[in-house]
DNA sequence: TAAATAGTGTCTATAAGACAATATATG
DNA sequence: CATATATTGTCTTATAGACACTATTTA
């Protein structure tokens, strides 16, 4: 039976030889919200745009692999990978047996200036979420899980990647929560929502005309 | 720049072998639930209680290799995979590198039975899932994941997995529910939640006493 | 004071949850 | 009829969402 045959393959100390091996590599969609827009990264190469990724190397993990693939090809540091999916068709990659993990990784949009300057042989592309169409083999899948995944984090919590700074007004917050789920959300309603997350301080945003706004931090959570 | 050589690295025919490559296997929980309670098949091996697994073979998908390993060491046929997360600690087996991708799978509670006598030479163990401790490295991890994940999908569906048969009432719907979350859930609130889902039958299910339940079933969706 | 933005109070429609009443079976 | 289970009606309370009102700033 060949349960059996299989059994003691495992159990033998160098089984690993024996069977063929995937070549894994990790594919990163990162994210961030600018100006209004969600914001993707995408890098072009001989066949159209796609999404920064790296095969993984012995002894390093998929999320160093991420970090490894987003310093060298974006110049993106201190970011937190977050695991969505593999991609395993067995022919989805013409060079041979290429599994992919999909990660989904999120940027402040304050350091988005940062970053460019960092990767300076590198151009850092963003684009619009949306508007990303021809990316190559499953990216453009693994950008629409990405986006699913932001949304639900968000739509539980005020701004769980801290896309915002440690300070900000509930307008801010609100503009940002509006470009994510891609709908207008009520303004008391979203109040009321956020308030019991949020810590107020006595400082105050003024804008160009009105009464200022006040500033709030995250709670303890 | 490290950057460069590694662009040229990918762009060449063949940079498969230049890179050392994991072994990935794949690891499921297989759920059902069984007489009020929530249960997993665990196998036994050298360094204790394990999910049933195997390692992935060339040309064959993480999904395929699930099928296969369940085939072969309990008996299950017929089952949909849900992929959970991949376990990527470099030295989380000692055999070497591996990757595990864990999965999900859910088996009706009508086919337990059938499922025992299939596995011909292999005992099925059915374990109650909340009193497997003992699990070899991430496993317990795994089953943990998987319940949350099944429980996900009953919060907002009637029985998406047919964990019950084609015709069921809406208290053996209900006490399914309660074992899955873990918790009493008032029925005339479920009712009014479920019954927009289902299809009202013309058939009962008499009990020993007492008004005879009508028999539902799924709706299109 | 006029205009603009921030923040709050309140009303209504809807849904959740508990409870009670009704319906239909067995013995 | 007594009892047990199924099913529905209704009441209370909580929440969502819309609207309008108040507050505070600049020009």
């Amino acid at each position: 039976m060949s349960a059996n045959r299989d059994s003691a393959q495992k159990r033998a100390s160098a089984p690993l030889t024996d069977f063929e091996r995937p070549s894994v590599a990790v594919d990163t969609a990162v994210l961030t919200v600018a100006d209004g827009a969600l914001c993707v990264v995408l890098v072009p190469n001989a066949e159209g745009w796609r999404l920064p990724g790296t095969f993984v190397h012995a002894g390093e993990t998929l999320a160093l692999a991420v970090l490894r693939s987003l310093r060298q090809k974006a110049g993106i540091e201190g970011v937190h990978p977050r695991q969505l999916h593999v991609f395993d068709a067995p022919h989805r990659d013409d060079r041979g047996w290429v599994m992919s993990v999909a990660h989904l990784v999120t940027v402040p949009a304050a350091s988005v200036a940062d970053t460019v300057l960092a990767g300076s042989t590198v151009l850092t592309p963003w684009h619009d979420a949306h508007d990303a169409h021809d990316l190559v083999c499953d990216h453009a899948q693994i950008l629409r899980m990405a986006v699913e995944t932001l949304r639900q984090s968000y739509r539980t919590h005020a701004d769980p990647d801290r896309l915002l700074g440690t300070e900000f007004t509930l307008y801010e917050l609100l503009r940002l929560h509006e470009t994510i789920a891609g709908e207008r959300l009520g303004k008391d309603t979203f109040r009321r929502h956020m308030r019991d997350q949020l810590v107020e301080t006595d400082s105050h945003r003024p804008g160009v005309v009105g009464k200022p706004a006040t500033l709030f931090r995250h709670g303890s959570s």
